[in-house]
DNA sequence: TTTCTTTACACAATCGGTTGCAATTTATTT
DNA sequence: AAATAAATTGCAACCGATTGTGTAAAGAAA
């Protein structure tokens, strides 16, 4: 197998005996070259093999039409389908994505900050490690003018477009929800302490929702956890379970931890939804194939994945950057199924 | 916000008063420079915030440490996992993932090996689309020297680096599993029917276990599928136990196939595994969290794609082009759980 | 016919590391 | 001390597309 060596615009150039500008302009379609030109350059690089070097146009541009997607993890579903958004949308406007796991990590993304930005990324997307506190290592894509958009999880002191779905009013509404359907005494699950934290967001729904319908405010249902897996979600049942009053809700902010709550509960003998009603959160994939199938918050991750690469790309080809950096607000609802199905 | 320029080794060689080649080698610490000299430097760049442009390394050497992942889509546990293994390797050799989702398009899939040459990725990782028959657009990257590896949905006539599961013993030990059990009746879902093709693969290791053990194939419990989805399954499961004599027992060449097995069953009043037993494919998350949990076949998906992303960098950076493109057949095994445990 | 516009294309610098080879300095040998 | 070897560093071309500026040719206006 032989090598070939790639063919390059200054190959064209020399079989039309024109200049590499106007091979370069003529394949962009140029106003100041003539139909005739474009037309049998376009038909030699076809019949060449030409093949642009985007490294060579971004070098030259400064920029690659890339986009990097920095994420826990993928192997997530609400972050897969996240991404799955996010390159729908990039290939469109023909953005390539590159994509970098931090496993929650503070310095694998520092690192992978670093990473994007020796790439020269033309924008960065990031849902935002577990352990990161401070995020001064995404300032140098807002001091160079590369557009930055956070996605659910973000910062509350970063100066820059944000995509999130409004904790807050999902939680009081999942709250509400149990609530109409009868229950009395509302668990809830949550993570992390912080002020803008996501699941503290969620949590001030839950509290104001029970206040707001004249239920008192019980420590001891409210439960918090280091790491949001099925298992913790059985442990942190079976705790609840032995209170001498135990719920009889439970608001989970994530359907595996819905999923362990029910199934824990089948276990004890305890039937959901009758004696225990469940709604969990983020519509993942297993909420609906479950028995029963859970009721849950839905989270439009695909649709915030197209959202934060519709900004990026929009700020790139239009010179957004003078424009306020907005937060968007995807829209997310109760949908019910029958573990939370009271009446 | 003002905007930065970038720094480049040109910065750092007018402030230290030598030339770019010797920055350039001292950053990466070639033997030539003296120790006085590359602490200076890295000193300096440090200092300076220099951050290498990847997009200038990577034109002037004709490669660009990235990786170009094509696959059918990512919300899949098996390929998520899949690039998550490759990701993970990835980094571990400072190479970049992008990735493109072809959606099972064989259209989409051209383009993108076309948009994936063009960033002049160091080397391509695929799973093919259901639709590709042809694969000559993967020519390209063979013809110049780019390593490629085809996983798990691979080509029967490329030659290249394939890193895959041995199919046919999976779906031999799967169904000779089912027969210890004790099942009679044995029924298989499948798809698409080309030889070579991954889910013929399973047919013939069942095909040939049934043989073994001296069971009549059926082919009325035989059922050719054109999705492998939740609903495909259900409505081939209901057509099953129509039958005048149903099956005993379902082996199904995906979880989310055998978890639509054991639903309808149960909802016909069908006992999991007592009169029909049920294996599945992948060890999909949801095989073991659904109830009863279903028995699969493992298929390491990290694993592969770790292996997959090590072949790509071993032949970039050891110049194994000459090697033999061998086969890597990673292990699966029968991951026994309730859905089939008869004895 | 001459001058002013357009139209169409060419020249050459540029982006920022990389690398073969030449040049200079320093160390070692005779 | 002279000569040779070894260690350092500099010079400049190079990767391939892009783009501001300049120029020649063709058409329009005077």
């Amino acid at each position: 197998m032989e090598e070939h060596r790639h063919v390059t615009i200054y190959d064209i150039a020399k079989r039309l005996n024109l200049a590499t500008s106007t091979i370069s302009r003529a394949l962009k379609d140029h106003h100041t070259i003539s139909d005739k030109t474009i037309k049998k350059v376009k038909k030699t690089a076809e019949e060449m093999g030409f093949v642009p070097n985007t490294l060579a146009a971004g070098l030259r541009g400064n920029k690659s039409k890339t986009i990097g997607v920095l994420i826990p993890t993928i192997t997530q579903p609400f972050l897969s389908s996240l991404i799955s958004g996010i390159e729908i949308t990039a290939r469109k406007s023909d953005y390539s994505v590159i994509i970098m796991q931090s496993h929650d990590s503070y310095e694998e993304e520092v690192n992978m900050t670093k990473s994007l930005y020796s790439s020269r990324v033309s924008g960065v997307i990031c849902s935002l490690a577990m352990e990161t506190k401070d995020t001064s290592h995404f300032q140098q894509f807002s001091n160079n003018n590369i557009p930055l958009v956070f996605v659910d999880r973000v910062p509350k002191d970063f100066n820059t477009f944000r995509v999130v779905i409004d904790n807050y009013t999902a939680g009081y509404k999942a709250t509400k929800h149990l609530i109409e359907q009868g229950c009395k005494r509302i668990a809830h699950m949550t993570a992390g302490a912080e002020f803008g934290n996501l699941y503290n967001e969620r949590k001030r729904g839950y509290i104001d929702a029970l206040a707001d319908y004249g239920l008192p405010l019980r420590e001891e249902l409210i439960i918090n956890l280091k790491a949001m897996t099925y298992d913790a979600g059985v442990k942190a049942c079976n705790k609840l379970f032995g209170l001498k009053s135990p719920p009889d809700g439970l608001f989970a902010p994530g359907d595996i931890l819905a999923v362990s709550a029910v199934q824990t509960a089948k276990k004890k003998g305890i039937k959901v939804p009758q004696d225990f009603a469940v709604i969990g959160f983020n519509n993942d994939p297993i909420s609906e194939i479950i028995e029963p199938n859970i009721t849950t918050i839905t989270h439009p991750a695909e649709k915030m994945g197209k959202a934060a690469a519709n900004i990026v790309i929009d700020t790139i080809e239009f010179h957004k950057e003078e424009e306020a950096k907005e937060i968007t607000f995807l829209n997310t609802e109760v949908l019910v199924r029958e573990s939370s199905k009271k009446v």
